[in-house]
RNA sequence: GUGAGCGUAGCUCAGCUGGUGGUAGCACCGGGUUGUGGCCUCGGAGGUCGUGGGUUCAAGUCCCAUCGCUCACCCCA
């Protein structure tokens, strides 16, 4: 019995990196553009970190996490979410005498032990994005619209649904009259949402199910509830995305998973890739840095998750993104192989991309290989190349070929193929 | 955690009411072209039919168990 990756642990192939490369290179090439740098942070954490930020009562802490005690006896946990590493680290290092607003990004790896489904994986990828140190409404809205931006250059479609959370001073009264109106009619909701009803009441406005929708048509709204400068940002945020032409759409029963969000809520929503829909989300986390010991600092976020963006990209696009070779350099027997080897190094040394043959293949197959490769070029050295001191060099899109003289000083020939190819 | 579906070549899959594993497609190797790719054509190689048990003269096919995968619920990126 063979070994197999763990369940919901894939393998990316050389097949589909290429889509990867391509969705991390145009994110990160806007992140720059709106003033975003990078960090790294660890994957693992103090299991703590995560309990305290995301929140005890959430599905990702109470079932998802991928917790484990280490040799040293202490609780770590593999991030389930970006968010809470990257505020440590910002509090940890001190972040904030860098200015007073930092923007920051990272990539990479988060886990979370689900049932796999598609779209769904315990290994996933995220870029993720934060905005610590203002609570401008603009703020928001940048945000928004460069996530917005992000899509349209990788060339995918998805809705943009905003709310309102509130803050610490709205919230509390709106959950009290949601939970007045829940238990009015406590008879008429499903199982879950009886639970909800008293340990995550917001959660309710999410249900699937169509017979409670039906009830929460007449629920209180979040957004009747907001305190004056709730209200305020929220209409600014509105205003400000149409001013910069993103369309979006009001959800007022948008609710997120995690339980440090305030104000502004976000999700980018697709109906192409089955249930999981959701292929990017975030929102304003204004207590989160204060909770977690630092300056009384507000904060905005939001990830993009790299499998689904991958999935509607492959799904457009049959393109192939693999890289292309400059040269393909075909040899015939064995002397020629061994005068190609050394040249083949020599060419790459002048940073051209080059492959042959090692196998001793027929020539067919080398033309072959060349061709699967994408060689621009392809230079055919055999016995009469070596005694002529000339070699055919083919352009493979034109399928034309001219004869290249071979300088007898070996040392030369791999500048001079190198001008040749330059040339065209 | 709950439910459903599916495990046959490296990949995608045919295989009817049990009766000798498919000239199937893609990919791979070779020939047609004594040294020229993509297209075409001919040939070749490649399998414990997921695993274990049961029924039967006979099981890829039926039954049971088990492992794995997938999709959905839930949750979320």
């Amino acid at each position: 019995m063979s070994i197999k990756a763990l369940k919901g642990f894939k393998d990316i192939l050389p097949d589909e990196v290429g889509h990867w490369q391509f969705i991390e290179q145009t994110a990160r090439k806007i992140f720059h553009r709106y003033g975003f740098e990078e960090i790294r942070v660890p994957i693992l954490e103090k299991t703590e970190l995560f309990v305290r930020t995301i929140g005890e009562s959430t599905d990702i802490v109470e079932k998802e996490m991928y917790t484990f005690v280490d040799r040293n006896g202490s609780s770590i946990t593999m991030r389930p979410e970006g968010t809470a590493s990257v505020i440590r680290s910002y509090i940890d290092n001190g972040l904030y005498v860098r200015g007073s607003v930092q923007r920051l990004y990272t990539i990479g790896p988060m886990f979370r032990h689900e049932r796999p489904q598609k779209g769904r994986l315990r290994q996933f990828h995220q870029m993720s994005v934060e905005v610590l140190g203002s609570n401008r409404a603009t703020i928001d809205t940048e945000v928004m619209a460069m996530a917005w931006q992000i899509l349209q250059e990788i060339g995918l479609q998805a809705s943009l649904e905003i709310n309102s959370l509130g803050c610490a001073a709205c919230r509390p009264s709106f959950k009290e009259a949601l939970q007045t109106f829940l238990q009015e009619r406590i008879q008429h909701l499903c199982e879950d949402c009886r639970r909800r009803s008293s340990s995550n009441p917001l959660r309710v406005l999410d249900c699937k199910s169509e017979h409670c929708q039906a009830q929460y048509t007449s629920a209180p709204s979040i957004l009747d509830h907001l305190c004056e400068g709730c209200s305020q940002h929220f209409a600014e945020v509105k205003q400000t995305l149409s001013q910069l032409d993103v369309p979006f759409a009001v959800n007022a029963k948008m609710v997120r998973g995690l339980d440090y969000y305030t104000r502004t809520t976000f999700e980018l929503i697709t109906t192409e890739l089955g249930s999981q829909g959701a292929i990017g989300a975030g929102g304003r986390y204004d207590g989160l840095v204060r909770q977690l010991g630092g300056p009384e600092v507000p904060g905005i976020g939001f990830a993009l998750g790299m499998e689904r963006l991958v999935m509607l990209l492959s799904q457009k696009s049959r393109q192939d993104l693999g890289p292309s070779l400059d040269l393909f350099l075909i040899t015939l027997g064995e002397k020629a192989y061994e005068k190609g080897f050394v040249l083949l190094q020599k060419l790459r040394a002048l940073g051209l991309g080059a492959m042959m043959d090692h196998e001793g293949r027929s020539m067919k197959n080398q033309m072959k290989q060349a061709d699967k490769q994408k060689a621009d070029f392809v230079l055919i050295l055999g016995e009469n190349e070596l005694t002529n001191l000339e070699a055919p060099l083919k352009d493979m899109r034109s399928g034309e070929q001219e004869l290249v003289e071979l300088p007898p000083a070996f040392e030369d020939w791999a500048s001079s193929i190198k001008t040749k190819i330059r040339q065209k």
